[in-house]
DNA sequence: GCATGTGAATGGATTCACAGCT
DNA sequence: AGCTGTGAATCCATTCACATGC
């Protein structure tokens, strides 16, 4: 209960939305930018016509992890940065599981972005015989889906990511939430219930090109002004 | 100009929202595998139950396209998704190509979704010599980026899927928008700015983990109830 | 003086609830 | 009786604008 009494909690990190946790990534990648480029520090308005972000809305949103600006120069990039890695959770590594060692399943395996700090890809699980036992060319094993549940507790995994085809999504990810699993990112084209205490992010291709469509179709006539 | 007389216009395509446009992809997506199972008609409240839907958001979103709905009955499956394939402008097959042939571009040459009719891949782009003039497993082309312009005019190029690093996405951001395309699916991990008369999406990974990591980070303690 | 942090205002999107049609 | 289509109500997100503090 005893909260250290001179904390600031702003950082009421509840309250925080889906779309604020999103800003607060770019925000993370921005200032791992410039802290590689030497700056010590920025204010709201520089990130904002830097990376084409309102500055209303980086104060608004930075303003959940406590006080971190300083009145009349901005923010320290070194101490925001360290911030929002917490925020995010982080600090330590989270272990990964890519199911389906298809086409999407393998070049997920050997993205750059996937390697980073933060995240560890384990494992493939695959049910074709021809795949399990090789590895990809990052060196993530392709393991029998069978060993699924074993897998994700032996392994400690946390992070599920489903790249199988829309059929069997759906049992994956029943599959997946009984063994404990409990942040899901699913990429298969098919429409998963949301579940209690479960984050499910859906990442669909097919509703991209389509948005892309609507909008060409749409534009040449009424987008006038 | 002269509109058809007994016209029903509700469907002044316009007035749709980004966020509805991606939902009418999704009772598009859901209609076509009610369709092959040979449902004739159903009702916004079968299609919010059966894929975890709100009946009500269903009902606005398909009134965009007119009065499509029998009062009393629900929607005929075959007459509701015509006008889904319409509104979304996949009767037309528009082209894409995909710049940048790493592991990611090359599992998006071959994703079975992206070859669904409405779309055609016509080409990758890359700038490395030892990949340009293979071809991916489903039969994508690598061309040399040098050509990328050419490419766009000679075959009639909408859409750019943009799966280069992060260094070099601006660039190809410009030279693509230059050449005349008006709709970019953005792999990136960059920050491109809107720009009038073009659609930009971005599918951000990391954002998509990191907001995972959030939620894993979160949950335990305080989103009890 | 200058940039943050934030209440107030605005703007959207979702949900409710029911009138109106079949 | 049942389901659509839709105004009204609600909820959430963004933007404005300024008091506050460096």
């Amino acid at each position: 209960m005893s909260e250290r009494p001179g904390a600031r909690r702003s950082g009421s990190t509840e309250s925080i939305s889906e779309l604020t946790t999103e800003r607060l990534s770019v925000y993370l990648r921005c200032l791992t930018w410039l802290e590689s480029q030497g700056v010590r520090t920025v204010s709201s308005h520089q990130l904002a016509r830097r990376y084409h972000l309102n500055s209303a809305q980086i104060r608004k949103d930075l303003a959940n992890l406590g006080e971190l600006g300083i009145r009349g120069v901005g923010y320290q990039v070194e101490v925001l940065k360290k911030h929002l890695v917490e925020t995010l959770g982080l600090e330590q590594t989270r272990n990964i599981i890519i199911i389906g060692a298809g086409n999407l399943g393998t070049a997920l395996a050997d993205y750059r972005g996937f390697h980073q700090p933060g995240f560890s890809i384990v494992a493939m699980l695959d049910k074709d015989p021809e795949r399990i036992g090789s590895r990809s060319r990052s060196g993530v094993p392709v393991i029998s889906i069978e060993r699924l549940e074993e897998v994700i507790q032996s392994q400690n995994v946390e992070i599920a990511i489903i790249a199988v085809p829309a059929e069997s999504a759906l049992e994956i990810y029943e599959r997946v939430l009984d063994a404990g699993i409990r942040g899901v990112l699913n990429f298969a084209p098919a429409q998963l219930g949301r579940r209690e205490g479960v984050k499910l992010r859906n990442v669909d291709l097919r509703i991209n090109l389509e948005a892309l469509s609507f909008f060409l179709k749409n534009e040449g006539l009424g987008a006038r002004d």
